[in-house]
DNA sequence: TAGATTGTTAATCGATTAACAATC
DNA sequence: TAGATTGTTAATCGATTAACAATC
């Protein structure tokens, strides 16, 4: 089994699980505890811990901060990673305004927008036009970035990013994005989700009867 | 093959690409040409639809007008699906602004929040205390709803929805939720596609050298 | 018709799950 | 020690992909 999108979810849900464990006095967990807490079988997170070399004890189970620590580091916790947010509307705001990034060593560092209007509006984050997007990217270095713009826009905006030196997107426009083989993109869809959640309560609805 | 998750959102795009098709003046399409601007491969688009009986003609391909009522359909696009929204945050207030899920048959119709600050400030959508959700939902046979709390009183929302009759839910908070076993929930959380993203991109540039 | 594309069946692939020996 | 849990290998499962006959 070589390592996988859907491994690395659940590596980020481990550690997640395991703060939570942490907090609530526990210092050991077993693969069964980890397992019930993110929805998996036990032997997955055990798979899972053998493919990175995260190695517990034989009757103790795991120790819970040696985890945290080895996933962080797995992870990329261990660095901080600038990322800039492109699109300053209802969800490059909301993004802006949420303060969990910073414990998980994510720091948004600067927005932009083609839209003067926006620009202005600085809600604690600088909202500079997508002119100087090229430059800033350059100058920092910033290798991630958010796509919160229509789609139409999304596509010239991400070929502007990556002349940039954008290597990892997180996109929010509806749209497929090509980009060269070695870019990384995760898309988020609410719009799609929701109508996925509508599709199979109608289903089950038909299906078990009522 | 029985209907999966990756399915019915392969379906979802297939559908966005069709419109957009449409809007660039096209009438039929290939699978070839679908499969192209979602990102999968012909003999997937092919699968998917004959798992749904939506047949095309063995030389002209689809025709586009038909597979988009289809699809709308099959997604539960034929009816107005009224959602709630728990939680006036970022998230929440983002999606209560968003314009584009009216055309998909989708109505916010109204959000619930604990905290008295926010259910002032109703920008254009009411924000009603959490105690009325119960009678609200009752009402209107609401069956879907979101999510937007922070994950420590997720459950808890979760819980008065599940007593309310809400079916399906699309959840932000970043906590495994426990329901029935025909209750449908989708996660959306921003940080994990984020983290991944950044592994991804850390992974490969160790790999591909520099 | 000849060529191209569908619809469907069979083959492949890879991830998940189960099982169990090792061992704390 | 005896019992419990890990770590890892093998079996299962299901989705994706390929192939190709049907047919427009």
């Amino acid at each position: 089994m070589t390592i996988n999108k859907n491994c690395i979810i659940r590596l980020s849900r481990y550690k997640n699980a395991l703060y939570r464990l942490k907090n609530l006095g526990f210092v050991k967990v077993f693969s069964d505890n980890l397992a019930d807490a993110v929805g998996v079988l036990p032997s997955q997170v055990r798979k899972d811990f053998s493919l990175f070399g995260l190695t517990g004890n034989r009757r103790g189970g795991y120790n819970i901060d040696e985890l945290i620590e080895s996933l962080g580091n797995i992870l990329g916790k261990d660095k901080v990673h600038e990322v800039i947010v492109v699109g300053a509307g209802n969800i490059g705001t909301a993004l802006m305004n949420y303060k969990g990034f910073e414990q998980e060593g994510i720091n948004l560092v600067a927005c932009f927008d083609i839209d003067p209007a926006k620009q202005k509006k600085a809600s604690g984050m600088p909202v500079f036009p997508l002119e100087e997007l090229k430059d800033f990217v350059k100058q920092r270095s910033v290798r991630i970035g958010i796509i919160a713009v229509p789609d139409i826009a999304a596509q010239q905006v991400l070929d502007i990013m990556i002349s940039a030196g954008i290597k990892g997107i997180l996109n929010f426009a509806p749209i497929r994005l090509r980009g060269p083989e070695d870019l990384v993109v995760n898309n988020i869809n609410v719009e799609l989700e929701l109508e996925n959640v509508i599709y199979f309560v109608n289903a089950l609805r038909k299906t078990r009867g009522k």
